[in-house]
RNA sequence: GGGCGCAUAGCUCAGUUGGUUAGAGCGUCUCUCUUACACAGAGAAGGUCAGGGGUUCGAGUCCCUUUGCGCCCA
């Protein structure tokens, strides 16, 4: 006979990492049913999330705790309802970040850049860094609890999904859809490299405006101009007016001079232009600003580019040439000055552009890079969501999906980095033509010359990750894991990478396997700090998640972010609420010890057959409907509210009312304390899996020692089917409710009311706790009920039992004593001198008062249309409400005398 | 400029087909170390659900509008 010996609070230190191992060890995290052997089944269905995989940049946030949690749950909730559940996990080579942090580490430590190092030296030292990182990130998702399958852990540059992206490319450029030209795009002239449009951040920010004049040739006249950033002046290839502007219209088709140039660039017209914005005249360099470049294509001008990929000014800029564009703002701006050119200048606020990853400000530049022709695939990107193929989780984001892609413009995928997958393209040095192959050429596949050379640069990022879902899986392979796993079945991530990620996942999945990567994309929000501002580093207000979980465990943490999330809305972290749930991880803990002690306790039997009580029907009615309502939140993608309510059920339910009648049971020894342990062992079974994929440390735990007393005990029956562990035990399944169910719960409500109201008057009162009181019942229609609840009620609220009275009616009111009313019973305290009479009258009158004012709402209500428009159910509902509320109030009224 | 979100108890937030005196956790106040748990138990106080208008028998919930805060796209 094993004795339990289970500490008094929860030690989740030692707990976790054994538990882990466990699973680890046990193979739960693999999928059930596996084509790669042999007793696969076709037949049943995979559910399949694809990780969205971590940088391995080395920087671990609250993000990370997010998504492992709510992937985790889900995965762990189909893996109970038996589907055959696979997470893959891995881990992304995000180019530029990690690039950079490389970089700033070998800078740092070594005082060398990566030029000094060369090409081939540097992307060695980034793949031990990667080793390093990878080790700490993949240690941390473990550390959460993750239950993915990393026997198939992928990496972005690992061999298998380089060949994919080297397929997808070479299709693609195969298909026409990727080409190569200098077209205007944004410049990081730190990291000297291409970025994407969406690897810009614009913010608002204080500037400067200058005005200056833009001399006419052969004239004295001017067009007054204004600009934020004068140094363009030196590729400005017109002035643009609005046609209709009245001020300048003389001008248009006349010369304007270029300051300190003296280039000569044509007056242009153009809707285009704003006329209340600055001097209504607008300079365009078509080489360093979107707009103007699109103005300029509208009037066929040639494009300068006045600054070269440091941000220095070119040839271009004449005496200027060689400076930095700042240096260049301020030289040009004193010469100008000199040269009567100025008119003034004037703080502006202005938004600038600055690139997500260095910080610095991006210079929008004409540069030769590499396109994907993005039309085709946003088209069909747009119809799977559009057609319900894919459904978007909350649905609200659907429409930002829509926006975005209808807008879309061809998609820059060249990096000037070292770090990635570089473009599998060679140049021919004699024919000067193009060799893209699926594998390393050795000669031009026009001219047959072997002076080739592969361009240098490499792919964006998210060009790799794009292909995650089916990369992973095996693809291009025809692979056994990519037939069965493939579609996978939903993507979760935050919202902020909606366009990133899940719309370019979209699209290459369409495109390469002409399947919908998955059916449903679920969004949650950011984690933000207390008060709601983003952590970051910069406010200091970052939470690492490790310390989090080394003081409050990691159950603590997921739980807290999973119940304090709701779909595609922000939410914030406090420490004080990751404290609440380490509370609940030990209530768990202690509710369970208590059950285990109970089935340790019981005598073998039973003689008869079970013979439930009130409380045991309560207990069961409500986990009943408790496993409806998961089930519905569930589906809803509700699991917050979803996980609120488990713990409502589990804490208020359970463990303060259940567990309390059940001490009682539990005395009254033999049959009746065989079926109140069984009660409790299959409650607490039920609460445990559906508590497990929220919290699921401790519930493993406690389940195996749950397990592990049954089957020591007379209850051994009960644990006959189980699982070896609760990460693989069935979900509890729903159950249509059997009719008993409603009376047994209206029947422990009213006890409950009973016990609160007494519970009350004690505290008002200030009767000590220890104090056993008296009390005389006149209970009405409920005196059976009563009578038989007469213990539970006694030792719930403090009640001597042998001074405990219940009859239908009193034939007398009881002197000296307090009246309590709930619904039909009346309860009299006898508190022989602490009754102040008058007091009491008051009270009473007070109380029959405000129940008046309730009674003349519902005869309102119920004398208003609401009778007869209203469903019937509902008005039913008002009438039993008024006929006991006018229950009360005879009863109060009684009292009163 | 276009789009979206948020505004509910002192704080942080739930509240999804509209059902009629609004819930939780934390915090505050009172009492209790009662044999699962003081990481606890019992009790209490605390809200004109941002303002205005509308639809409806009925609105925190739907529609319009105003204000404040935040985000995304241009």
């Amino acid at each position: 006979m094993t004795e339990y010996q289970l500490p008094k609070a929860y030690d989740f230190k030692s707990t976790e990492p054994r538990i882990y191992e466990m699973w680890e060890k046990g193979g739960y995290f693999q999928p059930s049913n596996d084509p790669n052997k042999p007793d696969f089944d076709p037949t049943k269905k995979p559910f399949v999330i694809s990780i969205p995989p971590p940088n391995v940049t080395g920087e671990l946030h609250l993000g990370h705790p997010l998504f492992v949690s709510m992937e985790d749950l889900m995965i762990r909730y189909q893996r109970m309802k038996s589907y055959s559940a696979l997470w893959v996990p891995g881990t992304d080579h995000a180019g530029i970040a990690t690039q950079l942090q490389v970089e700033k580490d070998l800078l740092r430590t070594e005082e060398v850049t990566r030029e000094e190092l060369g090409r081939e030296k540097f992307v060695e030292r980034v793949w031990s860094w990667k080793v390093k990182y990878h080790h700490l990130i993949t240690t941390q998702i473990r550390r959460m609890g993750a239950s993915c399958d990393w026997g198939r852990e992928r990496f972005t540059l690992d061999d298998g999904l380089s060949r994919a992206v080297r397929e997808a490319f070479v299709r693609l450029y195969e298909k026409g859809l990727i080409y190569r030209g200098p077209r205007l795009i944004n410049w990081s002239p730190g990291l000297k490299t291409a970025v994407s449009d969406l690897e810009v951040e614009y913010n608002e920010e204080e500037a400067r405006l200058y005005y200056f004049k833009y001399m006419l040739k052969d004239s004295d006249e001017y067009i007054p101009v204004a600009t934020i950033r004068p140094e363009t002046i030196l590729g400005d290839m017109a002035v643009a007016v609005h046609p209709e502007d009245a001020r300048y219209q003389k001008f248009i088709g006349r010369t304007a001079l270029v300051p300190m140039l003296g280039r000569e660039i044509p007056v242009i017209a153009d809707d285009y232009v704003s006329r209340e914005f600055g001097t209504g005249a607008l300079k365009i360099t078509p080489g360093h600003d979107p707009n103007d470049y699109e103005i300029a294509q509208r009037h066929n001008l040639p494009i300068l580019s006045m600054l070269d990929a440091a941000a220095k000014v070119t040839k271009v800029g004449g005496p200027y040439a060689g400076l930095d564009r700042y240096a260049c703002r301020e030289k040009l701006w004193a010469d100008m000055k000199s040269a009567g050119l100025v008119i003034k200048e004037e703080p502006y606020l202005t938004t600038l552009p600055r690139s997500q990853r260095g910080g610095e400000i991006v210079e929008p530049m004409v540069s030769t890079q590499w396109f994907v022709k993005i039309q085709p695939l946003a088209q069909a990107a747009l119809e799977a969501v559009q057609d319900g193929r894919i459904k978007i989780v909350p649905e609200r984001f659907e429409k930002v999906y829509f926006n975005w892609l209808e807008n879309i413009k061809d998609w820059c995928i060249s990096r000037q980095l070292w770090w990635g997958h570089r473009i599998p393209v060679w140049y021919c040095d004699d024919c000067g033509k193009q060799t893209c192959t699926r594998t390393d050429p050795t000669q031009c596949a026009h001219c047959a010359s072997k002076n080739i050379r592969q361009d240098p640069d490499v792919l964006d990022t998210w060009f790799s990750s794009g292909l995650w879902p089916f990369s992973t899986l095996g693809w291009p392979e025809e692979t056994p894991d990519l037939k069965y796993f493939y579609p996978t079945s939903v993507m979760e991530t935050g919202y902020d990478i909606l366009f990133f990620w899940v719309a370019r996942m979209i699209m290459m999945g369409l495109e390469f396997t002409g399947q919908a990567p998955f059916h449903t994309v679920y969004l949650h929000g950011l984690v933000r700090d207390e008060h709601g501002r983003k952590m970051s580093k910069s406010y200091g207000n970052v939470i690492d998640p490790l310390t989090v979980m080394d003081e409050y465990g990691t159950d603590a943490l997921r739980f807290t972010l999973l119940v304090g999330s709701t779909p595609g809305q922000d939410m914030n972290i406090s420490l004080k609420k990751v404290e609440g749930n380490r509370n609940f991880a030990n209530k768990i803990w202690n509710a369970g010890r208590f059950v285990v002690s109970a089935i340790n306790s019981v005598q073998p039997g039973p003689s008869a057959g079970h013979e439930w009580t009130l409380a045991d029907s309560w207990i069961w009615a409500r986990l009943q409907q408790l496993v409806r309502d998961v089930e519905r939140l569930f589906q809803a993608y509700q699991y917050g509210e979803a996980g609120r309510q488990i713990y409502e059920f589990f804490w208020s339910d359970f463990a303060d009312w259940y567990v309390e009648v059940a001490k009682l049971q539990m005395t009254a020894g033999g049959d009746r304390a065989f079926y109140t342990a069984q009660t409790l062992a299959r409650v607490l079974d039920m609460s445990l899996r559906l508590l497990h994929p929220f919290i699921p440390f401790v519930t493993e735990e406690l389940w195996g020692h749950l397990h592990k007393a049954l089957l020591g005990s007379p209850l051994a029956d009960l644990a006959k089917d189980w699982t070896e562990a609760l990460i693989v035990a069935p979900w509890p399944a729903v159950r249509d409710p059997e009719g008993w169910e409603e009376s047994k719960l209206a029947d422990f409500f009213l006890l409950q009311e009973i016990v609160r109201s007494i519970r009350n008057l004690r505290a008002e009162k200030k009767v000590s706790p220890a104090k056993r009181i008296p009390a005389l019942v006149a209970g009405g229609a409920k005196t059976e009920l009563l009578k038989e609840q007469a213990g539970v009620i006694a030792a719930l609220a403090g009640i001597d039992p042998p001074q405990f009275a219940i009859q239908p009616s009193l034939a007398t009111k009881p002197e000296d004593a307090i009246a309590l009313v709930v619904g039909p019973v009346e309860v009299h305290i006898p508190l022989s001198g602490m009754v102040d009479m008058d007091e009491e009258r008051v009270r009473l009158e007070k109380e029959r008062a405000s129940i008046q004012v309730q009674i003349d709402r519902l005869e309102k209500l119920l004398g208003s249309d609401f009778a007869n428009k209203a469903p019937v159910a509902v008005v039913q509902k008002e009438r039993e409400r008024l006929a006991a509320l006018k229950e009360t109030s005879g009863k109060l009224k009684a009292q009163l005398g």
